[in-house]
DNA sequence: CTGAAAGCGCTAACAT
DNA sequence: ATGTTAGCGCTTTCAG
């Protein structure tokens, strides 16, 4: 390796034990202040770093955090990422990045190689196929920190962080109905998800509100959370096919969202003239698009950063943490001429 | 931390030594087989696993590379670090990411940090702001593994993985040409990028190519490379109001090419009936903006995966690499409508 | 074929 | 106030 000095240098060069070098780079009290300064200002000369691997060895923490997520090349990911990253960056923690792409296996196998590379915790957001948890309960059991983000397990008892599903469901449905449209279909992600949950009973909980009956078969699950373009297709297609089409779409995640706006152009049909649009998107780039969508955006920076604040918290207490919180965060309606009546 | 089976703990249970298991997990040769299938069933029974940390302070090796990119959350990039953790995920590496946000002091920053965490070579795409590359210097002098990619320096001598640039703008420029485009603007990176370079070459060969005068006042340089709007605003607006305006613009840039289409809408101007446009990006959703878009785009993932091998080709090499390879890929041009005549 | 011991860089008792 | 030493988990001479 790209060599690199140690206490021992410094500790050889200045004719001191290697403790007291270690003392005085600790700002420990028992060290006279004349050896203390000559060693720091030799240290500083010779630009000295501890090397933090000997660090992890010896204190049993890598100071590394690992990330699970379903893939990187995400709008709502990248940023939750880029959020991680801020926080990580300034509390001395570097971060592992790991993609499931939507596979249950690969999660599995992610935790296992995180957890081999002894990171101090965990910042998952569960696969679309996720509905085993109990690899993360027995971490939990034994006390080992984990956050989730976005995507959460219901049955753990950790700290999560979450956007308001529920509130960002109801308003963009209820931006839907005030434009007129009272046939709404809502294709989402696994129902394994608990964000499918929550976004399918702020979808209902808005027709209720509003006296529109809520029709089943405007429900339609894409599993793979719109990873394979002709599931969405074949949803669609269905709905589209329907004696009773519906005039417009509610859309629950960023991948669908995208999806479905390029299938209906690639089939000619008319956003919004013949079927109309709103759904959830990290995307920054969907107001330049024909048509621009109404979406609901979450704040995933934000996210990614409260996220990692938590689990860094956990890691650093002194006691095991009992006392585990759920933070919601608003998610934020963007109305633009996709979900407009013509 | 999280408690974990250590070599010692099948030495003791096995009562042998800790060098003796060392060697049967190794597949030493100087064993007994019935004591190396004892081990070797035991170990895998209690599921150990080697301390990697541990494994890192013996061998000086911390089996993580460093990347540096100006963001995540960019379409390029992110696809780029999707192609780096593939490969480093099988070749048993972890992946630590950085931003510089285009600024050369959280790049130097970051470098400073990666080193200090012992990665055992870095992956580097350099910032807009950067012109001084002398820490890459004294390192590369060294025989530090460095792999750049993307944003090379053109000083210095190590492996590189870049697009066609030049004809990557070749044909960009071409299309907007034989579309019946003759006044044609360029807005592009900062200079100090060798990429912006090389795409104004391909650009400036073009026109020549085609027998059109270049005006060098269609060139305008946004040094922040889109990340501050008004810079590009700025230099649109000084275009549009030339007595002789551009008919189109190639962008150089992901940041910019979506910079300027936001803008021109913002601005009211017809894409492409007042200004076509085409530019490189890698963005997958700009054939369902309005205009569709012609760009190039360049294989990220691909370019992120080839960094990745010959980086580790490099770190594992035994002997210090002389010969550097500067691998060249072609980007696809996928012309829409927003450079046609109309 | 196997065990004992040193050493990677660092900290923290335990001496002095 | 400073030095000595053991130990974190593992590999690798060096003895036997």
């Amino acid at each position: 390796m790209f060599e690199s000095v140690t206490i021992k240098d410094i500790a050889k060069a200045l004719g001191v034990s290697t403790s007291t070098v270690s003392r005085a780079l600790n700002g420990s009290y028992e060290i006279g202040t004349e050896t203390k300064k000559l060693v720091l200002e030799y240290a500083e000369k010779i630009n000295y770093r501890p090397n933090p691997i000997a660090l992890s060895l010896k204190e049993q923490k890598s100071h590394s955090i690992g990330v699970v997520v379903c893939e990187v090349a995400n709008d709502y990911f990248s940023q939750a990422i880029n959020g991680i990253e801020s926080i990580a960056y300034n509390r001395g923690y570097h971060v592992i990045i790991t993609q499931t792409h939507e596979s249950f296996d690969r999660e599995s196998a992610n935790v296992k190689h995180l957890l081999s590379r002894h990171v101090d915790g965990l910042l998952v957001s569960l696969s679309a196929q996720t509905t085993d948890t109990s690899q993360y309960k027995y971490l939990l059991d034994k006390g080992f920190p984990i956050v989730f983000f976005d995507r959460a397990a219901t049955d753990l008892n950790t700290h999560k962080v979450i956007a308001n599903n529920f509130k960002g469901a109801f308003e963009a449905t209820e931006t839907l109905l005030k434009a007129g449209f009272t046939k709404i279909a809502h294709i989402t992600n696994s129902n394994n998800l608990l964000i499918s949950r929550e976004r399918l009973d702020g979808f209902k909980a808005t027709l209720e509100q509003y006296g529109v009956e809520f029709n089943a078969a405007y429900i339609k699950h894409c599993n793979h959370g719109g990873m394979i373009r002709d599931e969405v297709e074949f949803a669609l297609k269905e709905l589209l096919n329907m004696a009773e089409p519906p005039e417009a779409i509610f859309s629950g995640s960023d991948r669908l969202t995208i999806s479905c706006v390029s299938i209906l152009k690639a089939m000619g049909i008319k956003i919004p003239e013949q079927l109309a649009l709103a759904g959830f998107t990290n995307s920054d780039v969907v107001q330049l698009f024909d048509p621009p969508l109404t979406v609901v955006r979450q704040p995933a920076f934000r996210i990614g950063q409260m996220a990692t604040e938590m689990l860094i918290k956990t890691i650093e207490s002194k006691w095991p943490v009992e006392e585990f919180s759920t933070e919601k965060v608003d998610a934020e309606l963007i109305v633009r001429s996709s979900s407009q009546k013509i």
